[in-house]
DNA sequence: ATTGAGTTTCTTGTATACAAGATTGTTGAC
DNA sequence: GTCAACAATCTTGTATACAAGAAACTCAAT
């Protein structure tokens, strides 16, 4: 019972492998909204007959990031810009959620490690590391989904997360919001510390949201410079 | 361009119809936890061969009902009392988000309609009609879902409470739970037209808080029968 | 030129065939 | 009797074959 090589999730089928690249290819932007998934072209590209491509389709429909038409086809369904904002505003009302359970729940121990994150976060602005930041400050908020308590909750946090990470991406560009961030974290880890459920609430709803409002002007440019 | 027959998403795929089916056994606790979805015994059962069934799997699995093991099969999974405690008090934070926004955003003429729904829910309690009380409240809630302006969320809130159903279904059989139900129904409405969003959070957290609650005691109960 | 019936081609949805890993059962050594 | 190696069987994962609906094309009628 000792040396069970349990059954690693290594991936070792095709299907999960072509979902994950299909994925990848969505969030990258290869493809724009409305087009169509081909199976036959796909099963080319990839070596693979259509059976797994399909397999891997339903994961794509399932997760929203395609939507499929009986008899038609499976068609890639970007976000438009409403239903951006509608995610990140979902998201920073999630991710108050988690601050207001973290903060009822949340250990001395648990505190520390948050002030340890937000130290390298520091760093990183120091040594002006975008990346280094970017990677900081998605450990420290995963972080905080789990001192929610609740992996349920902490689980449909990360999905949110995962699936707004592209657009997220370049937001730290934006002049002086890499300080901004770095100051709403300090008193998010106040507000946890105080174990006040209110204004930790407050603190990551806002921190959260901003993005989708830097968000919203991206998208008010985009759409002057189109139309 | 009137008389176009727009493709009804009439399922005329099997693979989406065993995909519903398998979900409503599921719920229906046809399978325990753990058991493994056999394609060829299911596959017999519904008349197909494996090839739909296996894309319906991916559903199940894409939402939390099933886990695949590469090369083992797919094995259902049952919520635990843990799991469901937490999915609970998801749900309950979920609704709480939905009632803020509700309160900065919903409209006068959506009050009418909550009203509205809530004088067809006291309609039922006096007939002690409790499937019309199932039904008219799980509306008001859809409704206030909507009310929060943000599909998305909406979207998520329906997801949930869905996947919650099988676990409330007999709640209401709590004595005297349909009275209190509706007194908070009452106070709910009274916080969205008075633009309350504190109020309304609470007061939705509470009310499908205490869902879990019950729950809670009735898995008490369960486990010392059970050990 | 436009429309529309009829035909052809393409694509999806499902069934079946086959390869390889997992499970089970058996036999033989200790 | 226990355990390990091997064989037989079962199950999954993928490829291929086939049926039927959708799209594209042709061509005659207006």
């Amino acid at each position: 019972m000792a040396d069970v090589w349990y059954p690693t999730h290594m991936e070792i089928r095709r299907a999960d492998m072509i979902a994950d690249e299909l994925e990848e290819l969505v969030f990258a932007g290869e493809f724009q909204d409305g087009d169509r998934l081909d199976e036959v072209k796909l099963a080319a590209q990839f070596g693979v007959s259509r059976t797994p491509l399909r397999e891997a389709f339903q994961r794509l429909i399932a997760s929203g990031m395609a939507e499929q038409i009986p008899r038609r086809g499976v068609f890639v369904r970007q976000p438009g810009p409403v239903e951006l904002m509608e995610m990140f505003e979902t998201m920073a009302e999630i991710e108050g959620v988690c601050g207001r359970l973290a903060a009822l729940r949340i250990s001395d121990q648990a505190i520390d490690v948050l002030l340890e994150a937000n130290k390298r976060c520091q760093q990183a602005i120091d040594h002006n590391d975008m990346d280094d930041y970017y990677r900081e400050n998605e450990y420290f908020h995963h972080f905080i989904y789990k001192q929610s308590g609740n992996s349920f909750l902490e689980q449909e946090a990360l999905r949110l997360h995962r699936r707004l990470k592209p657009f997220r991406r370049h937001q730290l560009r934006v002049r002086g919001r890499m300080a901004q961030s770095m100051a709403e974290h300090v008193a998010i880890v106040s507000a946890l510390q105080a174990g006040d459920s209110e204004a930790a609430t407050e603190a990551l709803r806002g921190h959260v949201a901003i993005q989708g409002e830097k968000f919203h002007l991206l998208i008010s440019s985009l759409k002057t410079s189109k139309g």
